[in-house]
DNA sequence: CGGGCAGCTGGAATCGTTTCCAGTCAATTG
DNA sequence: CAATTGACTGGAAACGATTCCAGCTGCCCG
């Protein structure tokens, strides 16, 4: 069933159909009336291969997701797929493994599809960099700040990353503790990681804490199996901690299963605090306090971004959406006297 | 860039560049270098829309998912989409509200964009009957029985809901729980619920317990901050349960958490039983009790059922993958004498 | 009455591939 | 040496839409 079974059946032209299909202005009522009988009767539906053969674009939007686990992700791609259909746009979404060799293939299959627009959830920079030197098409990443990378095309929408772990752990430091660890991604090749951790840093310093990066940090994916084992790790080596800071809510739940299973009570025993604000943050047990990511901003603000940039609005941006601290109930006051006593 | 510069450039005709990128046997090593050359050279790739448009097929899947809450869907989606892309096969993943009005949108995008195959995660039948019926391209339902349905094109793949629900009450029973409440979906809308309360039911009976379908179970949607809901209003009904059932693991963090909320302890005042077997339930405080779905072979084999399909193999399959109790810490042995003493 | 114009229509070119088919060239064979 | 083969090759016709452009009305006005 083509544009010219249609005409032959409704006795006009194929230009006609086609403008009855495209609610072009210039075709009579009756016309119009006439063909759309003989489209609803049959069912017919244009071949997109062919529109969008001859209208030289695709309409799809390709979105790549870097760490499957990650809720946090989960909720965006969610989001961001119900917002683009709105547009009558949609999304095809494509999973990479946190290991890096997966994303060439990836780019590679995103070009083949030839997307009209990428939206890049926890991607690196130096993807970009290397791989995406020869995409054309707009791009947005999400949760990662590529304002140092200016390409023409590349905008960007990100927690300002530095000043949510700064806040976690003067949150910490303010409630009495000052022995915090920190469970995170590989701080050389993730900036996001890298970013939390220098506002770890900063808060450390401010409140006059020693921190040595090699014993009270560990690097782990962001899934709980991992964190899990990180936590158990971490503790072994500094059994010291009175807090974890972990670099998402993921890796809380994952680090509060490891405490407990070693007998440690959360919060009384040992504090922990989250980032991100997923929903199970607020179901869990105990309730995370964690730093809350703002996915409906996120997600909104991305998708016009990156359907801005389509319609050829001007220059890249570089946002940053606010975040804020949920409450609850993995944080407790810092009461160990006793062990703060004896150590020194 | 298009085929016939390629051709120019490497001075040869379309006809035989269109055979190098597509690997065609007859043409010669010389040639095929000197093309790929200039392939590589300018880091050209086909234009997809004009290739299906020649070749008369999309390459395209689309994953249709109700409920997006629902994380063992999650997971099978990347596992899915994973799966398909060792097959060179890309999907794009669509996600419908709970509510049933979306679906016909879905189906209308699904139409339009001309997919291959069709995989659904959590459909109810009644969609099949009402919508499905103009759909020809090859269909594969997961965890949802389409047999009594034999459309042509429809296959199936679930776990055996009646045993598996059947099996979660007997091991409840088993462990001398008595007044157990039961958090589901909306019998009547959703089959895969209706089959989990049957087996419920048979459950019951073989026990010799009363169960008061309006007392005992209160529906809900597929969520943690509904069965949260539930779960208060089903304990204020009926505060003598000693159990409750949620049709899955994340309702079942809902409901721990209520009841946490309530001042219960779980499993010491109260067990819950889980479903799906989803990676939280092995993190959760407690770790979830629950019915462990088979994610890997439902991804693998509907996978596997739908490309057979595409590639025109013989007529539509339904089959049922096993299932598996996973002991967690969220069910213990009943031991309130008390309670059953004083009652009655 | 005829020229001009507006409103509508349909033929045909076009998009970038694949693939059929006819053709070239060299090697092999009777 | 001519004929037959086989391995390659390239021109051109599809695929199904959009859209330019030319044509056909009917109408108004001078």
């Amino acid at each position: 069933m083509t544009i010219k079974d249609i005409a032959r059946l409704s006795g006009c032209g194929v230009a006609t159909v086609s403008r009855v299909l495209n609610n072009h202005p210039d075709v009579s009522e009756k016309t119009r009336c006439k063909v759309m009988a003989v489209v609803e009767e049959h069912g017919f539906q244009p071949n997109n291969n062919a529109k969008h053969l001859k209208q030289q674009v695709g309409t799809g939007i390709a979105i790549l997701v870097k760490g499957s686990q990650n809720m946090l992700f989960a909720d965006l791609v969610e989001r961001i797929q119900v917002l683009l259909r709105d547009n009558d746009r949609d999304a095809t979404v494509y999973y990479l493994d946190e290991d890096a060799n997966e994303v060439t293939n990836a780019i590679q299959l995103c070009r083949e599809r030839k997307p009209v627009g990428i939206l890049f959830l926890g991607g690196n920079l130096e993807y970009f960099r290397a791989s995406f030197r020869h995409v054309k098409v707009p791009c947005v990443l999400l949760t990662n700040s590529a304002r140092e990378l200016d390409f023409e095309n590349l905008s960007s929408l990100t927690t300002n990353d530095e000043a949510a772990a700064f806040q976690a752990i003067d949150y910490l430091a303010g409630r009495g503790h000052r022995k915090i660890g920190v469970l995170g991604g590989n701080w050389s090749s993730s900036q996001i990681s890298y970013r939390r951790l220098q506002g770890c840093q900063r808060a450390f310093e401010q409140w006059g804490l020693s921190f040595d990066l090699e014993r009270q940090t560990e690097p782990s994916r962001y899934s709980m199996a991992d964190a899990y084992e990180a936590a158990k790790r971490l503790l072994e080596r500094c059994p010291e901690l009175t807090a974890i800071f972990a670099m998402s809510d993921v890796m809380a739940i994952g680090v509060i299963r490891a405490l407990r299973d070693l007998g440690k009570r959360v919060p009384e025993d040992i504090s922990v605090m989250g980032y991100d604000g997923i929903s199970i943050a607020r179901y869990s047990v105990p309730r995370l306090t964690t730093i809350c990511q703002d996915t409906r901003q996120l997600a909104e603000q991305g998708v016009k971004v990156l359907l801005d940039s389509i319609e050829g609005e001007g220059r890249p941006v570089h946002k940053v959406v606010p975040f804020r601290m949920l409450d609850g109930e993995s944080v407790a006051q810092c009461v160990n006297k006793v062990e703060r006593g004896r150590s020194k």
